[in-house]
Parts: structure tokens; sequence; C-alpha cells
DNA sequence: GTTAAGTCCATACC
DNA sequence: ACAGGTATGGACTTAAC
């Protein structure tokens, strides 16, 4: 049979000793299929230099020959080849060799230690990407396929999925369709007890298109369509499992469901010993334990975008927590509904009817959310060619390898191996290199301010000097490029290796996408340039990243230090033009005009950029009206990464004050942002001297709301490893003696109050925001108000003390 | 008991 | 453990008196 086909999910299983894969995915009339293919798997032996062509026969014939396994299983050899290859852009002799079961492929490279075997490689690779670049079938791309169908018990009965239809594929091409339009199923649970196992599941809401549903066994005499009823926790489950076999979705979201949703799940059903059959197979979630539970069902595609959100997106959010309530608020404009948990004790039937339309806008959210950054999975699906699962779950530095290890065929390269334990601890024992440089500023109010930057500074240097793992050379050879890096030389080939390549690929693909958007807005275009600006960031990081097979630390420190190099020759040839250069950080550089108009600024820049090594290129970031730098607060000199611009049309952009900072409470941020506009908009303090006045005469009235007094803080590990108990550390302490759970990662918050008796520390005076109590007005004019402002009025001769006490009002100071 | 230096900790910038 | 280094500054801890 012939049809056309999208692949989803991959997962490879095992039958009479041999691999397959099967590919759920759609048809192009919607119809889920499932595709199974056979595979055989191999990985590399690289030979040392000038071995006879008759020995490398015998190896060969000895490598084929070989039987290993772990446990039960064993795996032959099926078959060898050889082949001229590349590892790490030298040109070696390598076998080629085939495993019966490709995960017994560790076991028999272990058995090929001879001796005229350099290095055995690929056997670490995992098999669905290994399948991915041996058999170019690639997820959420439309094939042709031709197939049989299988049905009764070919293959252990896999007939029986929950699929339309199951085909053992015979042919397969590509397809010109473009279009998919994936069906989510958004999911969300409350419960009685936070920690997971030891309470019930209240509820389980669900939300799709045209679908929603809150699944319960409690009752509200108010009707809501969408809530359905059950005798008990039991009768709950079962439906939630068969409403999400009838919905058929490709994706199953959640937000933080790989950590609480569906281990909670888990848990439950088997408390009420029922089985949670999400499966395509009728098959359980099952969990790995990595840094976090990853929790997979076969066959449908389990999306928490918490971790997508995390791990990808939320560089370029705002919101200050990546709870649902934050993210959907920015990227969505809508909220979580109000509920409040402490009445969970005692319900009342209002109570019930308020907490499932609560739960039901948590799974509204979550797929309105999945639509939302929907393009951008899809863009990097698309780029890395990796599974949707992963590729919502892993890290920047998977997603830079994945793209490495599916393109590396391009350029005939074997791929490098992971580092194991030992190499880790090695790597991460190598210490810190040096990095960006900062600029000293002078405090100060400037005026007629102009602001160049590097478009993706380490990675055009990286292309630029070909700065990799396969182009660094131990000794220096002839024509290498030498890089100073105080403590020792480096040396880098000429010779175009494929890391640059790649990087050089993602910051043309970036800029091509970039300007395709400017040109067309469309959602799509957008996706796809922020997607590879996205990896062309991490490509620096990436290769002084401990865990990365290409890790190669005198490339990354080169980077910096040819980065640095960079920067100052532009500060110099600004400076020597004329202007008066206040700041610079990394891969930018702030000047006065003095006096030079814009035109001839940019003709200026038109020059630098002519004189640029590479493919590096010096943009202007804008022109500003206005610039305050102040100084530090132990000293006078200017600090960094601290300063606030105002551009001729009059937008802000502040970095680094206590008014971006999110633990400073709201008075003493929001007090701050408006002495700061105030001066820059004005030109001087004044404005800004009576709001400050105005606000210290607040709170000495006790007229602050205990709202914009609180001040939040992450708690970062657990409670018992802190060495210094800090305000936060103690809230969190207060919190878990009321019976609220708090975990790593929480955001405490606290108000700091007047207590009896003179208590010294901060710690000593802390409340949470709902404990009765006065707050102290000492320490909110010293420790949140004065320091968040004094350094702004010293730019103008202003000692914030000695005004105050002139003023009779402000004694306390 | 007080104070200054040192350390821990959170958060920001690029 | 899940990209890197640079930087500020609050609050606690410790050493010295």
């Amino acid at each position: 049979m012939k049809f056309e086909f999208i692949p989803i999910d991959y997962e490879a299983f095992d039958f009479n000793g041999k691999n397959y894969i099967k590919i759920i995915g759609r048809n192009d009339k919607g119809k889920r299929i499932c595709l199974v293919d056979s595979y055989l798997g191999s990985f590399w032996v690289i030979l040392k230099e000038g071995l006879t062509d008759k020995k490398i026969k015998d190896i060969q014939g000895k490598i084929e020959e070989i039987r290993a396994g772990k446990g039960e299983r064993e795996s032959k050899v099926v078959k060898t080849e050889l082949h001229d290859r590349k590892f790490l852009g030298k040109e070696v002799k390598a076998i080629k060799v085939f495993v019966e079961n490709f995960k017994d492929a560790h076991s028999v490279a272990d058995e090929i230690g001879f001796k005229e075997v350099e290095k055995r490689r690929e056997y670490d690779l995992n098999i669905i990407s290994k399948y991915i670049i041996d058999k170019k079938i690639l997820p959420l791309k439309w094939y042709e396929v031709e197939g049989s169908l299988i049905s009764g018990n070919d293959f252990g009965g896999i007939a029986n999925l929950e699929v339309d239809a199951c085909f053992e594929l015979e042919r397969i091409k590509e397809s010109e369709r473009k279009e998919f339009e994936p069906r989510f199923l958004a999911f969300d649970i409350e419960v009685d007890k936070f920690e997971i196992g030891k309470g019930d599941v209240l509820m389980i809401s669900l939300y799709g298109k045209n679908f929603k549903k809150v699944l319960t066994w409690k009752k509200s005499s108010k009707k809501q369509d969408y809530v359905e009823v059950f005798k008990d926790e039991e009768e709950m489950l079962r439906k939630f499992s068969e409403y999400v076999y009838e919905y058929a979705p490709d994706f199953l979201v959640g937000y933080f469901s790989d950590g609480f949703d569906l281990p909670y799940l888990r848990a439950v059903a088997e408390k009420n010993k029922v089985k949670l059959e999400l499966g395509l197979d009728r098959s359980q979630p099952k969990f790995s334990r990595g840094n976090v539970l990853t929790g997979r069902i076969s066959g449908l595609v389990h999306v928490d975008i918490f971790r997508f959100i995390r791990n990808v997106f939320s560089q370029y959010l705002q919101s200050e927590t990546l709870s649902l309530n934050d993210v959907a608020s920015e990227l969505l404009g809508e909220k979580k509904h109000d509920f409040d948990f402490l009445k969970l004790g005692k319900m009342k039937d209002d109570d019930w009817y308020d907490f499932f339309s609560y739960n039901l806008q948590d799974s509204k959210l979550t797929y309105e959310l999945m639509e939302k950054i929907w393009l951008d999975i899809y863009e990097f699906t698309k780029i890395v060619q990796e599974p949707v699962f992963e590729v919502t779950r892993n890290a920047m530095s998977s997603h830079v390898e994945d793209y490495i290890i599916h393109n590396l065929e391009r350029f005939n390269e074997i791929a490098e191996k992971r580092p194991v334990h030992e190499e880790i601890g090695k790597r991460r024992g190598r210490g810190k290199y040096e990095g960006a440089f900062v600029f000293q500023p002078t405090p100060g109010l400037y005026e007629d301010i102009g602001m160049f930057d590097f478009t993706s500074m380490y990675g055009s240097v990286i292309v630029s000097y070909n700065l990799s793992l396969s182009s660094f050379h131990e000794k220096k050879e002839k024509g290498d490029l030498e890089v100073d890096l105080v403590k020792q030389k480096v040396h880098f080939s000429k010779e175009k290796a494929f890391f640059p390549t790649m990087l050089g690929e993602f910051i043309e693909m970036r800029k091509k996408y970039k300007k395709e958007y400017n040109e067309n807005k469309n959602p799509m275009t957008k996706a796809r340039s922020n997607a590879y600006k996205l990896l062309a960031n991490a490509a620096y990081g990436y290769q002084g990243f401990f865990g990365a097979r290409y890790y190669c630390l005198e490339a990354a420190a080169s980077t910096a230090a040819l980065a640095r190099e960079n920067i100052h020759s532009v500060i110099d040839k600004i400076k020597k033009q004329g202007y008066t250069v206040i700041y610079s950080d990394t891969d930018s550089v702030a000047f006065l005009l003095d006096g030079k108009n814009q035109k001839e600024t940019l003709g200026f820049l038109k020059k630098l950029n002519s004189e640029l090594p590479g493919i590096m290129e010096l943009d202007l970031e804008d022109f500003y009206k206005r610039a305050l730098f102040v100084s530090k607060r132990t000293t006078d000199a200017g600090a960094k990464k601290k300063y606030a611009l105002i551009s001729y049309d009059g937008k802000l952009k502040i970095r680094g004050f206590e008014t971006v900072r999110r633990d400073w409470c709201k008075l003493a941020r929001r007090l701050q942002s408006e002495i700061i506009e105030s001066i820059l908009k004005n030109g001087n303090e004044k404005d800004a001297l009576e709001i400050l006045k105005d606000v210290i005469m607040k709170i000495k009235k006790r007229e602050v709301k205990r709202e914009d007094l609180i001040i939040r803080t992450q708690l970062k590990k657990p409670i018992s490893e802190y060495l210094a108990t800090g305000p936060h550390v103690i809230a969190a302490k207060k919190m878990e003696e009321k019976g609220i759970a708090v975990s790593p990662g929480d955001l405490i918050e606290f108000y700091v109050a007047e207590m009896k008796g003179k208590k010294k520390l901060v710690r000593e005076k802390v409340k949470l925001p709902d404990e009765e109590g006065d707050y102290e007005i000492e320490y909110y004019l010293n420790n949140q108000i004065l320091p968040a402002t004094e350094n702004i009025f010293e730019v103008f001769k202003i000692n914030l003390r000695e005004v105050i006490d002139g003023n009779k009002q402000t004694k306390l100071f």
C-alpha cells in the first residue's frame, strides 16, 4: 500500500534478536499509523596508520568472529566493511562493524582492543539517532511510503497497537507535502497533598480542540457541563486513560508534568491497583531518572513544555519565574484562576465549583502555550533532526551536539565519543579561563550616545578564526594561527573544520531568516530565525562545556581572547576617530558623539566593518539621548553591568539596577525606576528627589502596603544544605513548620518585621507574608530604599543622608 | 560585644 | 550535569580585638 506519512515518535524494539524501529505518525488523511522498519546498527573501528591490506583483512576476519553481549543476550557481528573516512578532520581507514543487536555494540566494541586499532566510535550513539541518520527518515517531515499491512501476531502482535493501521516499511521517499496540524491534548491534576505518593488526585482536567473535561470524584451541586463525577479515584483514573485514547492526540502536554502530574498519577494508580494505560500498546508511562524525572508514554509524545521553556526559551522571557502563571501572562496575556489552597481542608460546595474551573484553566493555559510555542518546537525538531520528545527536553548543549551528529556525514566524519565519568572529572578540574572584557565606566549622566555591537560575536570569532577541536594543534604546524593565552600559546589549523563550518551555517541561516521575517512577518520564519540564533549563541559555550563530545577548552579560551582583542581594537579606533568611549561589555561599545552627527557615525561604522576579520560584523545598536552610570556601593569606582539609557523616542533601557532584580522589594524597585526615568527624561535630579522624599515619608508613616515590601528570593537547594542561613532560608523553614512544602527552585516570600527586643540579624526579623506584624521602618529605609537610590543621587553630588538629615520629618537618618 | 574581612548566596549582564 | 566567564551586593560567619 502507498500513502503519505509524517514521523512523530520513534521507538526501538527487539524481535527474534534483531533491532526494529516502530515509527508512530500520521498519514495524509490524519489517520494514526505505525510503521515498522528493520534496522542493522553499526559502529566504527578506526585503524592505526600504515597497516597492510592483508593485516586489515585479518582484523576484519577477527572482528566478524566476535560474539558479545550483556546478561542473557548475545549478539554476533553480521558483517564488516572497510571505508575511508575522517575523524576530527584527519583521514583514516575505518572498519564499519554491523551488530545484530545494537544494544550490544558497546560490548562488541570492548572486544576489539587490538593493538592495530586506534579508536572505536559511535557505539555510544542513541539507536534512534543512528537510525534517523542512516535511513534519513526525519521527524516531522512528509514521506511517500510503500508498506505492507501487518496483521495477526507479526512482530509479536504489534498490530494490536491503538493505531488506525500498522505497516511494514518497504519503500520510502521524500514528499513535497508541508502542512501538518498536530493534535494536542493538555492535562493537569489537582491533589490534596503536594508530595508525590502522599495524597489523592482530586481531579484531572483535559483540554484539546473542542474538548474540555474535568474528571473528579468530588461533587458540587452547581453544574458545570465539563465536569464528570466518578464514584472514586480508581474510576476517574480509568476514564482518564480512555479519554486520552479517544481523543488520540499526537502530543499529551503538561506543565511540569515530568516532575509532578505524571509521576503523581502513576503513584495513585499503583495505590488504587489500576493500570495507567496511556501507551498505544496500553503500557503505563515509563520514567527514567536523570537529573529530573522524565515520563515517556509509548506511541504518543508526552511533552512537558515547562522543560522546553526553561532550556530554550527562558532567556528571552521577561517573567521573573517560570511558573505557569507568569509564563502564560507574558506569552498569552492570560492568567491562572484564583484559588485559595488553604480551603482544601474544609471545602464547601462553592469551593469545589471554583476548584474545577481552576483546574480546567490550567489545562487551557497549557494547551494555548503549546500552540504558541509549537512552531519553535517544530523548527528545532527540523533543524536538529531529533524526535520531539528529546527536543522538548534537551538542554542547549544537546541541541548543538545533535545538529553536529546529524550533519557529520556531509563531512565524511565519524562521531567523537561522549566523555565518560573520569574524563568529565578531569575536564571539570581544568579550571576557568579568562573571559570577556568589561570597560570600567565613570559615574555620571551623559548625553548624545552611540552604541555599536557585534552580531553573534563569539560565534563569528569561532568561524572567522576556525577554532575547534578538529583544528586544534597540540604543537604548532606551518601556517597555523597562534593565540596567546598568557599561560600558554595554542595553535589552530587554517584548514576549515566542520564545527566552525556548521556554526557558520547557523549564523548564515539566522541572518537569512531574520531578513526574510523582516520583509514578510511570518511566525514560521521568526521561529526558524530564533532557533538558529539560539544555536549560534550556544555553540561557544558548548566547546567549553565538560560534557561535550567536541569539548575543546583551548578553542573556548581562544574565542574569548580573540573577542577581547577585537573589541579592544574597535574601542581604540573609535577613540582615535575622536569619540569618547564610556562603556563596553563583551561585544558592545558605547561612546559619546561629541558633536559629531549620526550620519557621520554610521559612515564610520561602515569603515570599521571593512577592517574586521572574516565574517565578523559590527552593527549599530542604537543612538541614545542620555545615559546614566553610577558608582559601586563600596567605592567611588563606576559600577560595571549597571546602567540606564533613554533613546530619542523616550524608550528606557535599564540594566543591572535593583529595578530589574527580582530579589528586591517592589517599593524599592518601583521607586528606583521612577527616579531613573525622571533623571533621564529631565536631565537633572530635581523631580527625582521629590519622588524619593515622598516615599520616605510614606514609609515612616507606615503607609506602605505589605505587598510592596515583600522580598522574594529563590531557594536554590534543600534547606539542610545551606551553610549560611540567610533570611529566605529562615522563611522557608517557617513555611515547612506550617506544613507548606518547599523545594529547591521555589521563590520564597517574606518581609522584615519589627520585633520585640533588639534583634541584630535580618533573619531574626523575617515574617511570612500572611503573618501578623508591622514592617520595620529602619530596615526598609536603610537596606532597601537607601541602597537603591543613594549612588544615583551621588552622581549629582547629593549626599542623601545629609539632605535627609536636614529634613525635620526624617530625623531617623 | 563589636568590627572588619572573608565567605556564601542570589541575581544580573553579555 | 546538561553552554561559558564577569560582576554587584546583601547577609551571614569568622577572626581579631
